[in-house]
DNA sequence: AGAACTTGCAACATGAATGATGCAAGTCTT
DNA sequence: AAGACTTGCATCATTCATGTTGCAAGTTCT
């Protein structure tokens, strides 16, 4: 049998790209909920039957692995969307967190595992992000904005764990007011 | 067979002792990696036969619960060591999150799962660790340390957030250093 | 020393998840 | 409308983790 990997084979028809989506869309969340899910579970949230899942991913790890360059790409241009190398430091924060956590509400399982994946296209693309990420913040110090002497590194580890604790909220605030919470509270702490 | 769980049995003699802290130790280890690591692999981690552990632990789930339990409780110790109800708010932050550190870059991935336990006896011991934190910080705003309107449930995710990255640096410092940091940056974020 | 206990080893049983395949029915595309 | 493609279903093979058991050899306790 052929098998067609989602990625890298011919054009799909219009109708298996769609399965394609909603399988990933359903891998997303069921995994998020339990990352040791089944791929029956995962084909019973998206509506398909086992064996198309496997059509499409030949293997679980080609669907996790195909989850996560989606996440990432999603994340890169999530980024590429609101970064700027002149804008002031401070609307940049603000405009990237509001859309990070746009993407990372609904890719909180896939971005993670960006994070540590060893697929060079991911660990290329999640590079470039934390390279514009670390721009940005070096440009904060030099403007004033950030206090000399803070580590960058330790910076964006913190930025990054602030993102998650925010999105995991199950208060239905709105991004704009959560990316508010995470930039006042990256910036200045919780101290009088 | 008369099956004996690790906890609630009669008393175990001294090297069957030992070999359930051994194999505690190990599956923290191991699981930490690999969270869907098999119980053949800690055992091997462990030093053990893969049916040793299945003598101490009848089901995966049992040695997962028992781990979960075992670290609750050095959480809930390390806490009642160092949290006070009339030192200064500050220096008691400084001291518990030096515990606590210690702690939890030992048992990461167990308290980790305390966090997150409907084991009652977990739940019990989690909540009055949560109390305690919420008191302390309370007892924060009040003294004027923490800016009055902060939202103190937010705060103590946003506490135990740093805690959990100030554990994964690679970077060996002393933990006095590293509470240091954490303080420092829940209290002042990183704005000059 | 002797009883009770613990461990490693080998072997076995079971169940669950993965992955493959052929076929009939339905859907796109042109 | 015709050909190509996709899907669900039923079915099967395989692999792997889990959990058991009996036994011999070693350890602990009194």
């Amino acid at each position: 049998m052929t098998k067609q990997q989602a990625s890298g084979g011919r054009p799909l028809r219009a109708d298996a790209e769609r399965t394609v989506r909603t399988i990933l869309e359903a891998a997303e969340r069921v995994l998020s909920a339990d990352p040791a899910a089944t791929m029956e579970q995962i084909a019973e949230a998206a509506g398909v039957a086992r064996t198309t899942v496997h059509r499409r991913f030949a293997t679980r790890e080609a669907l996790l692995d195909a989850l996560t360059a989606w996440a990432a790409r999603q994340f890169a241009a999530a980024v590429d969307a609101t970064a700027s190398d002149t804008a002031p430091p401070l609307v940049v924060l603000h405009r990237v967190t509001a859309r990070v956590l746009e993407v990372k509400i609904g890719w909180g399982y896939a971005m993670n595992r960006a994070a540590f994946s060893a697929d060079p296209e991911v660990v290329r693309v999640h590079a470039d992000v934390v390279a514009k990420c670390d721009r940005l913040f070096r440009r904060a110090q030099e403007t004033g904005l950030v206090r000399p002497g803070v580590d960058l590194e330790w910076a964006r580890r913190f930025y990054y764990a602030l993102i998650h604790e925010a999105t995991q909220r199950d208060d239905r605030a709105d991004v704009d007011a959560l990316s508010t919470l995470v930039v006042d509270t990256l910036l200045h702490g919780i101290a009088a």
